[in-house]
RNA sequence: GGGCGCUUAGCUCAGCGGUAGAGCGUCUCCUUUACACGGAGAGGGUCGCAGGUUCGAUCCCUGCAGCGCCCA
């Protein structure tokens, strides 16, 4: 092995053979378990989210196929329809085209070309991340058997009366030209204006208002509005209501109603009532029975309901002229600022226009959606079929279903699922799997040809299905991709449903995680996933979400393969059209990583993902804490080195000593391990291994990889490595044997445990640790994961090296502290201590030689003097740096002073509790007792330590 | 307006009723035969503020302040 760690090197073998090997396909055996991947979209490129998100779901899919569970965890991708379409729509302007040049048939085809190229990079992400999904049974949403279940789901439901066509008001989107999801619209804080403007009452009566103002921010919608709205109780407009209004511009008569929605203190108290262009007065229009009067085209121009001369204008436009003419009529009363919400589209930026259209729509409000779809998915939730982790994200989830609106599915795209309906002549609607299924169910007599509907489904309808869609339903054969290889079959892979746990961001709760209840609630009488755990949104170092045009964001492959400072600049600006922006970004990116990025590897970064992955719902991802991780996978890879480098150098070199045949049992049978020291890292490993049992059980990443790592560094490498060097160069050739034995099979038993998480080292160091243990398995995945039983715990063994170390740690602070060179040898005095002590220093003597590096240490003879000494006081025992030629008299008296100080601190905090009679009277037995051993342990030091210095004051 | 969350060492974060922790950074010493991506040690926190409950509060409750997210 090479003397430090090199990612580069052997990441690159591991993934292609543990795919060709077909490690990543289900078992067959065992219980299934199963994750289901968040599809990622086509579109992209995979981010640090991604990245994250990759890494839980594989440590954890991981962990149960070495767990000896039947694992699924199915490649794919969703086809993103908005988002792709808009993508290649782009592609073609540059070279100068519409869709519309191409045709709808020749568009979707360059969009299928366009999705293979860019799924394919996605794949060798995910691969260089490790993500162990089977990718031969990779599936897309708009693959042939995604699209069957989707044809499926929407003939059913609309058979079953649970999906309508209807004129209503949605979100639209005048760029993309699609109606858009609620979910998909940002309401934007905005600088605008509020004009008053000023309605005259068609013959006013004496005594009562002749006009009326009301305060508005879109001023041009007024050409659309039928009436204008007060307050019922308002006694300024009593009179009022009834009469009728003269709409300037139109001349067109409109009511004054009353509905207790108007707000009495905003603006005037009277609100224009547009229902075409506004969803609060659409609900008003509905309950007054208004009419609607649209005024926009849909790309949001004025339409022939206008006046004439304002048709034609853009919106905002017509909103300038509409002004104009409004100061000219003497009915503009006030212009003031305004601070207002602006619907904004996710997808374009466009500002979103209420636009009333016809569209389909899942029924989820009515008695019969809300029975069939929406009540089931609550109930799964509040019953406890379904978890979410951490649990709050659950109120998150109910409170949106609480208040759902009817779920709107059609697109007006080209990129997607066709809708299965045909229209005939007269309008009317025949809905069915393909066109001979819609005439066979139709219940009228068509007229004249049949058209099928031109939108496309919401790309989350075919996403809701993914967790049975994926597995094969609703065909009841073997489903087949394009190369003829089976990739799913419903009638032996519904064992994979529910799966075990859903990873995913909060985000995306309610576009996804609860249609996905819904739907397989409703067509499979099962929940899709037994947990649903929410993983924390990555953020850059200070907090900030990342965003390409702040410059922050990381790319996970950076990271792992580094990049040179000019690299990062070139393509953190060159998709930055703003010169400004690009400034800011170049400053902040040469500012924060002004050596570019090292290169951290697959393992490090993955590694990071996991200390960084509390229940917290952000995470602020440090490079330098990377740089930590990075150095713990050096650190583990070290510790191999040192272990193989003390193997005996034979075939079979180092067969178990303990008859037995796996590694991890001949630690328990047999002769057992002989020395202490072993019998202490197998009782730590035992704890280590309870920890992480737990916090795999309880998706606490962030400790499992904290307790790894502090097995690994802290007791193995720090303690138990050490305390072999003695042993096996000492003159006990059993306890050589047994300790060169434990090393391996507590190495090859940390790395299996460390797989999930970093996955490459571990099979890379595993390849040379197998053989020396005689192990047959081709790989560290065909190993089990190892449990905690495996290994016997041993207090006695524990206890005394717990004394070891304190003996170490005592004269090693000396040392540092009376700055001995560590390369001095010492002479070393036993003083005081009791039977325990004088048989554990005799039995660790060669030991603390040589870790201590001082000479054999020597008892203090009853009689003897003692020499003037540094000392470190381990319960009883008195461990003597004799000063002669090494230590400052002063020097250590003003050390003794200050360590005197400390514990008469904490002496007083004990005798403060324990004189304190409530405490002794109402707190648990054991704390008092432990309060008073504390105490007692305080005077026994203080004693010493006193003692101690008054032999130096002599 | 409704809901959720956060505030702990210089930075990024754990802990959550009984002796305040980790990684990185800082300081000192050391190129010791696994590792300088290292070793040995040190320093660093009135746990946002104010009340309350309790024998005891960083932890539970209430209020306040600041920050953030979601929904309307």
């Amino acid at each position: 092995m090479d003397k430090s760690f090199d990612p580069k090197q052997i990441e690159s073998k591991w993934y292609a053979r543990w795919e060709d090997a077909g490690c990543f396909k289900p078992s067959g055996k065992g219980e299934p378990y199963s994750i289901l991947l968040p599809p990622p979209n086509v579109t992209g490129t995979l981010h640090m989210g991604h990245a994250f998100q990759q890494t839980i779901m594989d440590a954890l899919i991981r962990h149960a196929r070495m767990s000896g569970r039947n694992t699924l965890w199915q490649g794919g991708t969703d086809h993103a329809g908005i988002a792709t379409q808009k993508i290649v729509e782009n592609q073609l302007a540059a070279e100068g085209k519409a869709r519309h040049d191409l045709g709808r048939e020749q568009f979707v085809e360059r969009v299928w070309q366009w999705k293979q190229e860019s799924g394919n990079g996605i794949y060798k992400q995910m691969r260089r991340l490790g993500a162990s999904v089977d990718w031969s049974r990779e599936r897309f949403t708009m693959d042939e058997g995604l699209s069957a279940a989707v044809r499926k789901v929407f003939v059913e439901w609309y058979r079953a009366g649970l999906i309508y066509r209807g004129n209503r008001l949605v979100n639209w989107d005048p760029v993309l030209m699609t109606a858009v999801s609620d979910l998909e619209v940002n309401n934007v804080e905005r600088d605008g204006h509020l004009w008053s403007i000023r309605y005259d009452v068609i013959d006013p009566q004496p005594g009562a208002p002749d006009h009326v103002v009301i305060a508005t921010t879109r001023p041009e919608t007024m050409l659309g509005d039928v009436a204008v709205a007060v307050h019922p109780e308002d006694e300024r407009y009593a009179k009022l209501v009834g009469k009728r209004l003269r709409l300037p511009l139109t001349n067109r008569e409109i009511p004054v109603i009353a509905d207790d929605y108007v707000d009495r203190e905003f603006g005037t108290g009277c609100v224009k009532i547009t229902p075409a262009h506004d969803f609060n007065d659409y609900a008003i229009g509905q309950r007054h029975k208004l009419d609607t009067i649209g005024i926009l085209t849909l790309d949001a121009k004025v339409n022939d309901n206008a006046p004439e001369k304002y048709r034609g204008m853009d919106r905002y436009v017509a909103r300038k002229a509409i002004l104009a003419d409004l100061e000219a009529e003497d009915r503009l009363v006030e212009t003031k600022p305004h601070k207002l919400q602006v619907p904004v589209s996710q997808r374009s930026d466009a500002v979103i226009e209420p636009m009333l259209t016809d569209q389909w729509f899942v029924d989820l409000t009515s008695n019969k959606g809300r029975t069939a779809i929406t009540q089931p998915a609550l109930d799964a939730v509040r019953n406890g079929d379904i978890k979410f982790v951490p649990e709050n994200w659950a109120t998150t989830y109910t409170q949106w279903l609480d208040n759902i609106q009817d779920w709107c599915i059609s697109r007006q795209l080209w990129w997607g699922h066709r809708i299965p309906a045909w229209y005939d002549e007269a309008g009317n609607i025949f809905v069915g799997e393909d066109e001979a299924d819609a005439r066979t169910h139709a219940s009228v007599q068509p007229v004249g040809a049949l058209k099928q509907d031109d939108d496309v489904l919401d790309t989350w309808f075919s996403s809701a299905l993914w967790p049975f869609s994926t597995l094969g339903w609703p065909s009841n054969e073997p489903v087949k991709n394009e190369r003829g290889e089976i990739v799913a079959n419903w009638s032996a892979d519904k064992i994979f449903l529910p799966s075990a746990v859903l990873v995913t961001g909060f985000d995306i709760i309610f576009f996804w995680v609860a249609r996905m209840v819904m739907t397989t609630l409703y067509f499979t009488k099962q929940v899709p996933f037994r947990e649903v755990y929410i993983n924390a949104i990555v953020r850059d170092a200070e907090g900030q979400k990342m965003s390409k045009s702040k410059g922050n964001t990381l790319d996970p492959l950076d990271l792992i393969d580094g990049i040179t400072l000019p690299a990062l600049v070139e393509k953190s600006t060159k998709s930055l059209l703003i010169p400004q922006v690009r400034e800011k970004v170049e400053k902040r990116i040469r500012k924060d990583y002004p050596d570019g990025i090292a290169a951290i590897g697959t393992d490090a970064l993955r590694f990071t993902f996991a200390a960084l992955a509390s229940y917290s719902r952000t995470i602020n991802f440090d490079l330098k804490r990377a740089d930590g991780y990075k150095a713990f996978c050096n650190k583990l890879w070290n510790a191999a080195r040192f272990v193989l480098m003390n193997m005996k150098d034979s075939p079979h070199p180092n067969p178990p000593p303990h008859a037995g045949e796996g590694g991890e049992r001949a630690a328990r049978v047999g002769g057992g391990p002989q020395t202490e020291a072993e019998r202490w890292i197998l009782t730590r490993l035992h704890a280590t291994l309870v920890e992480v049992e737990q916090h795999f059980a309880t998706y606490r990443f962030d400790h499992l990889a904290q307790a790894l790592y502090e097995f690994v560094w802290n007791e193995y490498c720090d303690w138990f490595l050490e305390l072999s060097k003695p042993a096996l160069n000492g003159d006990d050739a059993e306890a050589a044997a047994s300790t060169r034995h434990t090393l391996l099979v507590v190495l090859e038993t940390a790395l299996r445990a460390l797989h999930p998480v970093i996955p490459f080292i571990t099979e890379e160091i595993w390849q040379s640790v197998a053989p020396q243990l005689g192990l047959q398995a081709p790989g560290i995945l065909d190993r089990p994961y190892p449990r905690a039983d495996e290994f016997v715990v041993d207090d006695t063994a524990s206890a005394e090296i717990e004394w070891f170390k304190a003996v170490l740690t005592g004269v090693r602070k000396i040392r540092s502290e009376m700055n001995i060179a560590p390369g001095k040898t010492i002479p070393l005095l036993l003083a005081d201590g009791d039977a325990d002590d004088r048989r554990r220093a005799d039995k660790f003597s060669a030991q603390i030689g040589f870790l201590a590096r001082c000479e054999v240490p020597r008892w203090l003879a009853a009689n003897e003097a003692e020499p003037a000494a540094a000392a470190a006081i381990v319960g009883n025992l008195r461990v003597l740096i004799p000063l002669a030629g090494l230590i400052d008299l002063d020097a250590e008296r003003a050390r003794l002073k200050k360590e005197i100080a400390r514990i008469e601190g904490e002496k007083k905090k004990s005798e403060g509790k324990l004189g304190n009679a409530n405490f002794v009277d109402h707190a648990p037995a054991e704390v008092v007792e432990q309060e008073r051993t504390r105490l007692s342990d305080w005077n026994t030091q203080l004693d010493a330590l006193r003692g101690q210095v008054e032999r130096l004051q002599a």
